[in-house]
DNA sequence: GGAATAGTGTCTCTAAGACAGTATCTA
DNA sequence: TAGATACTGTCTTAGAGACACTATTCC
């Protein structure tokens, strides 16, 4: 078994990928955990991640790919490196690194058929293992960021949606109301949807909306404005 | 030896920190680059990095404030985490993570004495090893990104500065002009600086400048705003 | 006094928010 | 037709940029 080619021979260093994998239920965004198999802390929800796989994982992308559709059988999400974090202290067997990736997800894409799968609102964590709480926090904190001036949470979504049912998903993740006009004038302006020309969301008592989906050059890409949304 | 405990006993992973060390010289932001003096790549200018030594340094930021110290004798730099590279792919020696963080300094700071210490342009960069080009590019994009609407650009300066020359360094970071008026309503807002009471910087045919200084609450702080300069 | 840059008051213009109007559905 | 929400036109307001004016130095 190959070891590190170190200066000095140094101890080695632990390497696994970590996926914060966010959805949103009902008006929250929730975080997908798996209870750990192993030890160390077996039996605690934890975040879905795994060794880096050397042979197997040409990058570390290839490899948070790889734990998501192996833990929750999520395959092509929109999924992004977060930060890494590292050091002695942080995972008991040793000096470790977790590089971790953040991904969205509609909340129809997830089977809660899974084993051990579990969806905790991020407002209300239970007891997380590692630093694990911390990075649940910071990749909410960044995609709460993101989503002021990009088009983050259309990944949230199914790929025909509303713009009132956007709206509301917008103010889900920021947490506060928007003004409909900025809004609208903001979707409009990013210009990654179009309307399905003559397909209305009716069914209730009231003038039916518009429905769209993203334009097929946005379909993995993010759209972003310069000026936010101001909220 | 110590070989790290993975599930299925992977080859392990060579963990490295690298450190996009960037200061300001005349009006363009400059890389501080090293000569290698090992294989692979042996002579060749590149980024300030090494091993991290699992028993010196507790975390990955303490192993990039190690290598600044020993390779270019800075101390306590703004020092941020980038962003972590690896792959397969990236050092012909294996499979390989680099945590990459960057730091400003002002240009006094660096001593040019070290050996085989270079300053490289950022727009003009010579042959870097590994993905070291890639990684001072997006060192820059992140700086110029976090310029627009913060007070990152002071830690390019000495501790005495004015508006006149901070906005200079501004526009020499943006690489565009900015307002007069707007700039200083900014920084005013920013609210990091104290002017020196009665101290001026004169010496030109013409109307001296206030001499400022960061505030001591803000001496290892990030200032922001909500807004951005706007340019 | 002239030249030069520092620093400021104020107008303009752009873009976000507020508000209210029209449109279109169900019951 | 009443009620509800979708959508839009337009006024208000806040903030960035333009411009010009005053301030203060060296020569």
């Amino acid at each position: 078994m190959p070891k590190p080619n170190t200066d000095a021979d140094y101890p080695s260093v632990i390497c696994t990928v970590d996926v914060v994998l966010l959805t949103l239920k009902g008006q929250s965004l929730h975080v997908v955990l798996l209870r750990r198999k192993s030890e160390p802390f077996m039996g605690l929800p934890a975040l879905p991640g795994g060794f880096v796989h050397t042979q197997e994982d040409a990058t570390a992308w290839d490899a948070a790919t790889r734990v998501l559709r192996e833990k929750t059988g999520i395959v092509s999400p929109y999924l992004e490196q977060l930060a890494s974090y590292s050091g002695a202290e942080r995972d008991p067997r040793g000096w470790s690194v977790s590089l971790v990736y953040y991904a969205l997800v509609p909340l129809e894409a997830l089977s809660l058929q899974t084993e051990g799968l579990l969806l905790a609102p991020v407002a209300k964590l239970p007891k997380l293992p590692f630093d694990h709480r911390r990075i649940v926090d910071e990749a909410v904190a960044r995609v709460r960021s993101k989503s002021q001036y990009s088009s983050l949470p259309v990944y949230l979504c199914q790929d025909r949606i509303t713009l009132p049912r956007l709206q509301a998903v917008y103010e889900a993740v920021l947490g506060e109301p928007i003004n409909k006009v900025s809004f609208r004038r903001k979707m409009d302006e990013m210009g990654m949807l179009e309307p399905v020309e003559g397909e209305l969301e009716g069914g209730a008592a009231h003038r039916p909306a518009q429905v769209y989906r993203l334009k097929k050059a946005y379909r993995k890409e993010l759209s972003v404005v310069t000026r936010g949304l101001n909220s």
